[in-house]
DNA sequence: TTGGAGTAGTTAACACCGTTAACCAAATAT
DNA sequence: ATATTTGGTTAACGGTGTTAACTACTCCAA
């Protein structure tokens, strides 16, 4: 992935950093080479265009989330605390990654509809990983849901909007984030538990 | 709120149309007045500049759907009832009118961040609703929801993804697109009516 | 040792962008 | 009849993504 130039790498961390500062609109491929002092056409030389460049950094944090969730989600065998572990994963590399977490929604809707669709699927491990605990619970018949797929998706987006809320800093006054996490978690989780057969 | 302008009208028409048919990226004010048959600084009469002008837009389709959604669910006195309804609503509201319910996320990330918190807040009235149903479902003993500010916000978030996922046909191809609908209301409704305690 | 071929950058230019300033003509009010 | 407001115009500024053409520098073969 990273194709050993210094440069290149510069040009991201940059890009990824500004994005994140001062977010899509003001990001400029002649603001990015000046911070790099180099010349705005240089960063040509490495990347197609912008929405190339907005791509490969989406690409390295989707890949960076997906990792996370797996590192943390694979060793754990048994399907509910996997199911649990992925989740409480997800919410944490938004919050301790935030950087790294907002590119991958922040840049969606105009650079997004260029972003080629095979690469989106791809991506996706850590989805994928969910969907596979969930029908393995549902084998196991610890897990009553009828489709994971649809399912696992629901959970994604909301738990976007739990993460999302905390790190615009849009929750209301009245409410402590900790707290707000902690339930929020609860309550996806429950969710799907109250559904398991006792056995 | 229309200010009793038809070329106003005409411009925000214009512009809803273009960003539904080719997004935020190209939409430009120079298009949009060439379209209007119109020179581009006109639209600066009627609005302060392109911020203001997407936010007329955004603002627009908040109140619409605020309105459908109270339309349809303030009439319904059960509050179990009227909760499906507000969600049953949402989608339906997404789906028969795509170009509006796209601009209120779409448009979001850079020009959201300059949207006035104010009115975010004013025009949140289905949401608010949303609340208040739960509230009263718990003090009336149906529901049993520890937050329901948190629960509402998260039962928004998975709606969206279930309406988003639809209009970008980004659904599998393996998924019936009115069962994954269905299949999505219920999974959100039930993760709460499970909760119901049996009188 | 020379010279040709990449390599990694440069400058100049094009077409487009949002926005401002200055202007103008027609309608309206005094 | 004249002043003011209304609803537009053109010209210009500084900024944008991107392309084309050029230039140094390194490396390798004859």
């Amino acid at each position: 992935m990273s194709e050993e130039n210094p440069l290149r790498d510069q040009i991201l961390d940059i890009s990824r950093h500004m994005l994140f500062e001062d977010g899509y609109q003001s990001l400029s491929m002649r603001k990015i080479a000046k911070k790099a002092d180099v010349s705005a056409t240089s960063i040509y030389l490495y990347f197609e265009n912008k929405d190339h460049l907005l791509h490969t950094l989406i690409e390295e944090s989707v890949e960076d989330l997906s990792r996370f969730i797996e590192s943390n989600a694979l060793p754990v065998t048994d399907n509910i605390e996997r199911f649990k572990k992925i989740i409480q994963s997800y919410v944490d590399f938004g919050l301790q990654h935030p950087e790294k977490y907002e590119i991958i929604y922040k840049v969606r809707p105009e650079a997004m509809a260029r972003y080629p669709k095979e690469k989106f699927r791809k991506t996706r491990r850590a989805y994928e990983l969910l969907v596979k605990t969930i029908e393995e619970s549902v084998s196991a018949g610890v897990m009553d849901v009828e489709k994971p797929v649809v399912a696992a998706y629901s959970i994604w987006a909301q738990l976007h909007g739990v993460v999302s809320v905390v790190l615009n800093k849009r929750l209301d006054s009245r409410i402590d984030q900790k707290q707000f996490i902690e339930d929020s978690i609860d309550l996806v989780v429950q969710g799907f538990l109250v559904r398991t057969t006792v056995s």
